[in-house]
Order: structure tokens, then sequence, then C-alpha cells
DNA sequence: TGCAATACGTGCGAAAATGCATGCATGAAT
DNA sequence: ATTCATGCATGCATTTTCGCACGTATTGCA
């Protein structure tokens, strides 16, 4: 009996993820499916991979050896389908851009919507989501990243630099302008972040009353006027219902990034959407900037 | 639809043997087969792979590409099968050996059996070839090699220190002994090997009769009377019908060897077999000189 | 104690992959 | 010119693999 690759790359999924259900998840395969390529592995290899436990399947020594090796391969394989990728000089079959939700509604969609007109035989999908995709095991072909510079493993082009500042509904800037000093409840983004200094010492009623892990939702919540936020410019002359408010000053915020992988990146399709999306942005500069 | 890494394994060897039916026979299937995966790859991965020509399939750039990914893949898989291997501690379980024709008939014999009614339950593999097995990619777990060194990736073990002689049948033996000066017809092994200067010096009416390109072959022609031989000593001792002649004085010749690679030499099996056939060569290391 | 969720094994029918037989094209040898 | 060997495509029957439905065991929680 002979060992399958496919089997090795089983083991693997199943190793990383302990149950046979999501290791097929992954895999898209059944679960049963899962179980059976094991033992198959098993078998090639006459070694037992798994203690089949009450909770899941226990990997072995020998399994860890094997996820290891099957963990190169795979690494063998991404780098395969990215050269692949990067020398192809068509303009059609599938292409991938991932960026946060908020800035393909408010900043992107023009940019993407010139691209497909264009190519109508690429086709463009688009992973919107703040987590950051491996580019390197090609979940995204490029990629839009809010950061201080692009990481190590990447190319990047800077799309454009941005300021931050404050908006609050109609109603609070009213409430602001009227009063300033009255209490101001603040909705701040991510667990442990904190007023600016500025804000601290020229409105020392402001407290920080919400905080949201997710921006779609701390700007609705500023909409709907519980509260101060701060965000990039651009999204909040974007966002309807929501006024810039004299509370913090413009600040300089993080960059907008233009990210790919070097190998993929001098690819056809890639090259033609990082150049739509570059000349859209470069015309709308002013967005981002106070 | 998504690739299956057994595909490029496929890919890999259709590149390598260049026809169907040669890439289906290294990988034990069908050659149909062999047509279905690349057809199934090519499809996943929306390249053509290679030109349908009426002399076989001609691999394109990206087939060589992907080729060479999937290379490393294998190696990746060499590795790790060396390793589980080399940490299997069970004495059960296939073993593969190789070494050249004759050693194994007129040396390694009595070790290997020795070998074998001590561990029962290892199924001991003889792979009697001269060529050399690839230890790397586990074509055997060990071999008995007739060579000035090990190598440089194997380890080594060094069995015995031998000579080699001239031999021949009785009738030689007469003739010679009866007219040191008569023509002598000698038998050489490969196609450009001369005669040593020993021999032309003191017996000048030597003639290189017969090439042969096989020692067995050899072997079996000075049995039957068609010339002299220079060989190891061991081999003109251990065949009927040859005697040493005093044409050539025994003189030493490569050195015979026990090699693994060593990720597989510290596993069980391959230690007990080490053993068995050092420990026997020991007893034995007279027969190699003279 | 009872219920829901998670995780796995098993048997069966459906789907996919495989092997085999046949036929065609090409090039080399007779 | 004919024959043979090599190499591949295609259709069909078989084998293998897979997904699904159902059943069991365990855990956590109310």
């Amino acid at each position: 009996m002979n060992l399958h690759w496919d089997d090795l790359k089983t083991v693997l999924e199943l190793v990383r993820h302990g149950s046979l259900a999501s290791a097929g998840a992954q895999l898209g395969v059944n679960y049963t499916t899962v179980a059976r390529r094991v033992a198959r592995a098993e078998a090639a290899l006459g070694e037992v991979l798994f203690e089949r436990l009450a909770d899941g399947y226990q990997p072995t020594e020998a399994a860890l050896l094997v996820a290891r090796h099957a963990g190169e391969m795979q690494q063998s394989e991404d780098t395969l389908l990215r050269h692949l990728a990067g020398r192809d000089e068509r303009l059609s079959g599938p292409l991938t851009l991932t960026a946060p939700q908020l800035l393909i509604a408010h900043v992107l969609a023009p940019a993407l919507q010139t691209f497909a007109e264009a190519h109508p035989n690429v086709d463009l999908r688009v992973k919107a989501t703040n987590d950051l995709l491996d580019l390197t095991r090609r979940e995204a072909d490029l990629g839009v990243r809010v950061s201080r510079d692009p990481g190590d493993t990447l190319t990047g082009l800077r799309l454009a630099a941005q300021d931050s500042a404050s908006f609050a509904s109609a109603d609070w800037a009213a409430r602001i302008a009227e009063d300033p000093t009255a209490p101001i409840d603040w909705i701040v983004y991510e667990a442990h972040a904190t007023l600016p200094k500025h804000v601290l010492q020229t409105s020392p009623s402001s407290r920080i009353r919400y905080r949201f892990d997710d921006m779609i939702a701390l700007a609705g919540a500023a909409q709907a006027g519980l509260g101060v936020v701060r965000m990039p410019m651009f999204l909040g002359r974007s966002l309807d219902g929501l006024v810039q408010v004299p509370l913090l000053p413009p600040t300089p915020y993080m960059d907008i990034w233009l990210v790919g992988h070097p190998d993929v990146w001098p690819s056809a399709k890639v090259t033609a959407l990082r150049q739509a999306i570059r000349a859209d942005l470069k015309a709308r500069r002013a967005l981002f900037v106070a």
C-alpha cells in the first residue's frame, strides 16, 4: 500500500484543527472522509498517528512529524501557486482583493467599478474583512491595509496619508457648540484605548462611555447619537448624519497601503487593479486629510 | 475546483519521464489515469501544462515550474519517511538491503540467515543489484558497496579491506605452470579497462581477449575457461572451478562498506542488521585478503 | 436529572476515479 | 509498401472513494 500526498495534507489539517469535523471543513470534505484518509495514511506509514479519545483525535509524535513535513510541502505548494499567479499575463480569471469593509464601501468602490468595466473577463472577488489575510498563502492577491508600514515580507504602495478627527451626530455638535464644558460621552475603538491627551486637557469633562471592537458598529453608534468618536477623516465625511466636532483637531493617522506578495505583484491582473486603485485615490487625495 | 497534491506528483513524474505510460509505471497506475490527473491539474491551476504532440506530452514552462516545486514536496516526503523510519524501534516490518549480487551470494548470505532467524518478524527485502540505489529516497535502508569511501551524504561502516588477484580455470592454471611465456588471454571488467602494469611487464604475451560489463558473466566466462581474470580474492576463492594463478600478486582492492542514510541509521531494524553483518564479516575477515 | 452540543463510528447508496479494451496516428525497421 | 513499436484518445465496466443518515459516548449546563 502506498502513500497518498493528499492523505499527508489531511493529517496536517487534522493536527492543526484537532477534530475531524473542523479539519474536514478546512479541506472541503466530510469529516468521515478525514477519518478514512487518516486511517489510510496510518496503514501506508505503518504508524499510529492519532489516539482516538472521547473528546477528539489526539496526535502522536509520529503525527507531529508528519505534520511538520506536510507543512513544508504546503509551503512549496503556496510558493508554486504564487509563482504561477505572478507569471500570469492574462487579463481574465479570478483576482482576489481584501480590504476593510468601510474602506471598500466608502473609498474603493468607484475604483473597483472602473476596473471591472475596463476588464470584463476578470472575475474580481472582494474579501471585506479587518482580518489580515495571509497573502503568502494566496488568501488574496492584493490587500488594502491601514497600518504604519506594509510589513517585512510584502511589497507595498502607499495610497494615501490620512488624518483623523472627532465626529458626532448633529445633536451632539449643537450641544457642544452651546456649552463647551458640558460632559461628553466618547465611544472608543478597541478595549484598551484611552482618550487622546489633547481631549483630556481641553475637555476634562470627557469620559469613555462605550468601547467597541468593531468600527462599523462604532460608526453606527455615533450616527445614532450615542456619543463622540475619533475616526479617519474620510469616514466621518462619508457617513450620513455625522459632522466634525472641534474637540480633537485633525491628527495624522495610519496611512492607507496597497500590499501584495512580491511573487504575485508582477501579474497582469494585479498590476491593472493596482493602477486603477492608485489612480483613483490619487485623484481624491484631499478626502483623507484636513 | 481545487488542487490535489497527488496531481502535482503526477505532473512531476510526467515531466521526468516524458510519456504517460512511463510516468504511470513509475506511479503504479494506468497511463490513462496519468492523463486524467494532468487534465485535472490543468483545470485546477488554470494553466496548460503539456502540449499534446504526436510523440508525447511536451511540458510547458508552467509544467516545469510545477515540477520544480513538486520536486521540493517530494524531498519533504522523503525526509519525512526517513525520519519516521529512523525513530522506529520495532523489530518487525519491512527492511530493505541492497548489495551487489555476488556479495550476497558468496559473502552476505550467512549473515542474512542469522539475522532472519533472530528476527522472524522482520520482513527482509534484498535488492541485489550493482546500481547504487538512492538511500536518500529510501529505495533501501542499508547498502553494501564496494568503493573507496561511503560518499558525502551517507554514513558508512567499513566491513572489510580486500585484495584482488588473478584467477583462471584449472586448465589455464596448468598451462601457465607448464610454460610461463605462453600467450595469455585476459577477460577484463568494463569497457575501458587495461591490464595492470605488473602483468604487462612480467607476462608480455598477455592480451585482452574479452571485455565484459557484468561481473557475474565475467566470472562465468572464467569458469568456462575463456581466460584469466582479475577479481577480488573472496570471489575467486568462492567460485567453483577457479584457482588462483600467479600472474598478478595480491593487490589492495576497494573496501567493502556498509552504508546508510544518517536519518535511518539509528532505527532498531537497521541497527540489528548492521550488527549481524558486521559480526559475521569480522569473523571471516581472512576471506578477503591474501 | 435531563437536554443540547460536540465528537466519532458505521452502513449504504451515490459519485468519482481507475483500469481495460479498442482504435488512431506517427515513425522506424524490414 | 508493410509491419511493428510507441504513444495517445475514448467509451465502458469496475473499483474506490465519498457524503449522508443514523447511532453512541461524553461533556457542560440548566
